[in-house]
DNA sequence: TGTAATATTGAAAACGATTATCAATTTCAT
DNA sequence: ATGAAATTGATAATCGTTTTCAATATTACA
């Protein structure tokens, strides 16, 4: 199952930078992992608060940090201002379709674009890191309304 | 003069919304249009500031706000955590190709990607309203050190 | 012109998200 | 078990941005 293998990444990451291993970490981790959406921070602090209530905001933090220097998760600035984490591991790369009336967020993968950014990257001598694209709109739904 | 054209776009706001004018306001907005990068709130206050020590971090906010609203500028959150402003009017769309080592930014105006795009929001059933692509990578120049 | 109504201002306080501090606690190799 | 070191939660600090507020500037109109 690919969470318990992804689980092993950071025990290696923890390994190599001779770091302990804590309750409240495993925890906030479980409840990140069961969730496909975005989150942010506030919101996995609030679910990870009910499941134990003695899990503090810094902790939160810490453990989301912690996955992103582990290159598991991304942190990700939205144009309303918001930040939010997704996971990478075993995710294809994908860009993100955005509703701005209901804020309903789709991952969406298009190859063509991938290749087409590619030859961006070629055509202005740039050595490809990573990029982002963002397409806000308005949903089937909130159309209708 | 485009620039001028542009003043007249924001004075229609103004009236529009019966706000006043002010010296302040213009003196801001002269530094801003007279710069092609894509500043911060920050890079725009000092320098406006140097020109008329009076001026105040609020108006400078105050100010990008307003044009943002008018239209003709908007605002971008970058994954460096900054927020930058930009030139809407008489600009094309434009993507952005950003040098994380030197952080110098390029527009690059792609209509095979603007087409693409059209056709993702298409396939969703999605209204569109805008879009953002950034592509992160290292320059020629940073390539060689 | 002068005047009154109201928008604008700068400074400082307030704000929200994130990070740093710190003493108490937990982990873990021995 | 013990002790060194990492982790914790609460809280203070920080950063970028917005709001507040009393003083000032702009504008319509008498």
């Amino acid at each position: 199952m690919a969470q318990v293998k992804e689980e092993l990444i950071l025990e290696d990451y923890l390994k190599a930078k001779e770091l302990k291993h804590s309750h409240q970490r495993s925890e906030i981790l479980a409840v990140f992992l069961g969730i496909d959406r975005h989150l942010t921070a506030d919101e996995l602090y609030r679910i990870a608060k009910r499941r134990n209530p003695s899990i503090g905001y810094a902790t939160v933090y810490r453990t989301l940090k912690l996955r992103c220097e582990a290159e598991l998760s991304r942190e990700l600035k939205f144009d309303d201002g918001t930040t939010r984490y997704e996971h990478l591991y075993e995710h294809k790369h994908h860009d993100h379709l955005i509703c701005t009336k209901c804020g309903r967020m789709l991952e969406i993968v298009e190859p063509e674009i991938e290749r087409l950014q590619g030859r961006m990257f070629a055509k202005y001598g740039f050595r490809p890191q990573r990029h982002k694209m963002e397409l806000y709109g308005v949903c089937k739904k909130c159309k209708r309304r």
